[in-house]
DNA sequence: CTCTCCCT
């Protein structure tokens, strides 16, 4: 059917259709350079289950989404958007004519929220399903449950390099696998690690000079970022340690494009390139003439931490499916060689694979379009379900910022936010930015923040006023489009300027139509105020409601989430009591601000006084212990005021009171051994029985003004504080029935033959136990049990004179076997008392030998 | 003393 060479694909293509017809899905794993790509859809086009419909294929770039679409429209002999067509955030080229449309992951996403049955649709191909990326996984559960529920003639494939199929094959309820051989050339791996001591920039400089002697043919080096491809760029060239044929060129996302077309053409006639990359060059990207790769090991990625709500880049060791993708990087067009910086030994202990995006990343988009399409996680198919903890924390935050309801249902701000396409703290900054007038100025603030940074070099260390690179946005908007590379500043990046005009006037459009339900048409505006740079930090604040921050006396700011952070150059913003913080890097303790805006109190007042908390305090008076009330006014960690009241009210009093109790409760409150060993018992039932009331110090802190309330009011010393009664009040708190039921199961005492009522210990390691006698537990044949029967009581037994003698849970076997060893022992040292030989018929006694009957 | 990659 449709012309040019055959291809490895071909072979297995007649399988796959069948496949596809009978089963409705299938799992496609092809090496690169199979064809899968640019093949496949094409041989599907024609099939009659199709009925005439279409194909959406996905594609994890847009760059990749392109190129796939003109390829087959080549092959078909038409241009792209008649039979092939494609979809990106930027572009979109379909006509009523297209059957086949290559998309991008939003776009697919986007789709299907807003036809959850596709109509038209017969098949989606998931493409490159191997990188796991967040909206890959997402759109292969969402067109599942589609298919499940709406679509049961929805044909999905599944396309991947290697991945471990049989793991989505399951997931799309057993699936057949097809398997496809590629044409590769055989790459020589050559293990070379780092010497001990040595930098991993002078391993790879080292490296790269070795092989240039060694091979011909251009070098391409994997390097974890931009920092690490400096100082080898540096390395190689500072000593003249390279030819003059020799070419060097760095290679990563956030160089220009000029520079980028640099690296990835072929050199020079008579010259040879080392091109210094980033992950970029592993699979989105093919370099050209490349016969060696240098692989350092190292990649960088940006963990989400729930414990901070951030995201922090880190480097870590690549895996092995991506050191390998790597070194497949020098087999595209001849045999080649590989060099990798670790040892075999090394090699055997790298993780098989990357791991999904799901499992590292920030889950607050994925949250707002499950809340969207109205599914919980647990009702889709997951190759990794959302990991809990960061799910709750990105609903919790959707929450804060109003896309969800107390029940987690989506509102239709929340509607709103989703079909903006942005991510979601953007997408509330520019709804809120509407009735404020600032719609233009915030949606150039969210492309400043969301694409790659506009200064490049030494100009976006030193200044973190967003303020700074606004105006430059602002000021060039106005000027009409600017000429691309002839910014107002060497250090601007002129097409990053371009693109960032194009996609936030996109968002400003939308923002139009959308915003014209919410708010009077008078009140849009492109930008009537012109108060934007007063504004700035406030907008950034609705972005970040969690990292509004204030200046301390030392010059370090604490962050509202109660966090600590300082500006890495404190000559622009270090002296602004208040800023909105966009970016901050969170390594260590203490996190550097690389963004933010300032803020003016005027603005922390007015926009987030509901969501401030006004408290009182203790203040003892040392002389009478009569409590005097402090107010404080805190926004989250942020203490805004604190101030003394000079006429506290009744209630105020007791709120102080009762704070102070919760900051202290070990000391205020009079604890005494009953009421310690009552709290002791019930945390050991609780831990048992998790209905139980907690009792524990955190817990009574947490709920002061539940249980203890009631008993203060009216008190204003801290000696009042000492004459409660603290085992009553707590009883109360348990409750008259649980009361009864902590007697049964959890007895202050343990009544031993002896007739001593023994005390029972509740705290400690070896808890519950007893110290006894051991004459006294004569004739005792079981180890007691409470706790529901569950837990036997642990008996410290003890010699006459209190030493220890043994420890227990197993009385049985110690009356039968340890008794008899220690016997001898006993009888020596306190000869004048009862040591029977069968202690099990005798008499238990608290002196020296039993009474006789 | 410096920020991986990608996408709606």
């Amino acid at each position: 059917m449709h012309n040019s060479q055959p291809m490895p694909i071909d072979k297995v293509l007649p399988t796959l259709i069948e496949k596809l017809q009978e089963d409705g899905r299938a799992v496609l794993t092809a090496e690169p350079g199979a064809g899968k790509t640019t093949r496949t859809p094409l041989a599907l086009l024609d099939e009659p289950w199709l009925n005439g419909q279409g194909i959406i294929m996905l594609e994890p770039r847009r760059l990749a989404a392109r190129a796939a679409a003109v390829y087959m429209a080549q092959q078909l002999g038409e241009s792209v958007g008649e039979t092939v067509g494609y979809r990106i955030r930027t572009e979109s080229r379909v006509s009523a004519r297209t059957r086949i449309t290559v998309v991008t992951e939003g776009i697919l996403t986007r789709m299907l929220q807003n036809d959850p049955g596709l109509t038209g649709i017969g098949l989606i191909i998931f493409d490159e399903f191997h990188e796991r990326s967040l909206h890959a996984d997402l759109g292969l559960a969402l067109a599942m449950q589609s298919r499940s529920i709406l679509r049961e003639d929805l044909r999905i494939l599944v396309m991947s390099a290697t991945l471990d199929a049989a793991a989505v094959a399951c997931l799309l309820e057993d699936a057949p696998v097809i398997e496809c051989k590629g044409s590769m050339y055989p790459v020589e791996t050559i293990y070379a690690p780092t010497r001990p001591n040595e930098l991993l920039e002078a391993a790879v400089a080292r490296t790269v000079l070795q092989a240039l002697n060694a091979h011909s043919g251009s070098l391409l080096v994997f390097l974890p970022g931009a920092r690490e491809i400096r100082r080898v760029q540096s390395a190689l060239e500072q000593e003249q340690r390279v030819g003059s044929d020799v070419l060097i060129t760095p290679l990563y996302g956030a160089l220009p494009q000029e520079m980028q077309q640099q690296a990835i053409a072929a050199p020079p006639a008579g010259k040879r390139k080392i091109v210094l990359a980033t992950s970029i060059a592993e699979s989105s990207l093919t370099v050209a003439g490349i016969t060696v790769v240098i692989d350092s090991g190292l990649r960088r990625t940006a963990l989400f931490s729930p414990r901070t709500g951030m995201s922090r880049l880190t480097t870590m060791r690549a895996a092995r499916d991506s050191a390998d993708q790597r070194r497949g990087r020098a087999g595209r067009l001849a045999p080649g060689v590989c060099y990798r910086l670790w040892s075999e030994a090394e090699d055997r202990l790298l993780a098989p694979a990357t791991p999904p995006e799901m499992l590292e990343a920030d889950l607050t988009p994925l949250a707002l379009e499950l809340a969207a399409w109205g599914a919980s996680p647990e009702e889709l198919v997951w190759l990794d379900e959302p990991p809990a903890a960061p799910y709750r924390q990105a609903t919790e935050l959707l929450r804060q910022l109003g896309a969800l309801d107390a029940a987690g249902a989506i509102t239709p701000h929340g509607r709103q936010m989703a079909s903006l396409g942005l991510h979601p703290r953007l997408a509330h900054m520019l709804l809120r930015a509407v009735p404020l007038g600032l719609s233009r100025a915030a949606c150039r603030l969210a492309a400043l923040l969301e694409e790659r940074d506009l200064f490049r070099g030494q100009a976006a260390a030193n200044d973190s006023d967003l303020r700074t690179r606004l105006s430059l946005v602002m000021a060039a908007g106005e000027e009409g489009s600017p000429r691309p590379g002839a910014a107002n500043s060497a250090d601007v990046d002129g097409y990053a300027l371009q693109r960032l005009l194009q996609v936030s006037g996109q968002w400003e459009r939308q923002l139009h139509k959308i915003a014209d339900d919410i708010q009077p048409s008078n009140e849009m505006a492109g930008g009537n105020t012109d108060d934007w740079l007063s504004f700035c930090g406030l907008l950034v604040s609705y972005a970040y409601p969690d990292r509004i921050a204030r200046r301390r006396s030392d010059g370090r700011y604490l962050l509202r989430s109660g966090r600590g952070a300082v500006f890495r150059n404190r000559q622009l913003l270090g002296d602004e009591p208040f800023v909105a913080i966009a970016e901050v890097d969170d390594e260590g303790a203490e996190g550097r601000i690389l963004l933010a805006a300032p803020m003016p109190e005027e603005h922390v007042y007015e926009y987030y006084r509901d969501q401030m908390e006004e408290s009182a305090h203790a203040d003892w008076d040392e002389h009478t212990g009569v409590v005097r009330v402090r107010r404080r006014l805190t926004l989250g960690a942020i203490l805004l005021q604190d101030k003394p009241d000079p006429n506290p009210t009744a209630e105020r009093i007791t709120e102080a009171l009762l704070s102070a109790v919760a900051e202290q409760i070990d000391t205020l409150l009079p604890w005494n051994a009953k009421s310690k060993q009552l709290q002791a018992r019930v945390e050991f039932l609780r831990r048992l029985e998790p209905s139980w009331p907690d009792l524990t110090d955190e817990a009574l802190a947490r709920h002061v003004h539940e249980w203890l309330a009631p008993y203060v009011t009216g008190m204003r010393k801290r000696s009042e504080l000492q004459s409660l009664s603290l085992y009553t009040i707590l009883e109360n708190r348990i409750g008259w029935a649980r009361m009864q039921e902590l007697q049964a199961e959890a007895p202050t005492h343990l009544i031993v033959p002896s007739g001593s009522k023994i005390p029972v210990q509740y705290e400690g390691p070896q808890a519950p136990y007893v110290s006894v006698r051991l004459q006294e537990v004569f004739g005792m044949m079981e180890t007691p049990r409470i706790g529901y029967g569950r837990i036997p009581i642990t008996l410290h037994l003890l010699s006459p004179a209190s030493r220890p003698v043994q420890v227990t849970s197993d009385l049985r076997s110690f009356w039968s076997g340890t008794y008899f060893e220690i016997k001898k022992d006993l009888k020596g040292r306190y000869p004048k008392h009862y040591w029977p030989d069968d202690p099990l018929e005798a008499t238990a006694t608290r002196k020296v030998r039993p009474n006789k009957p």
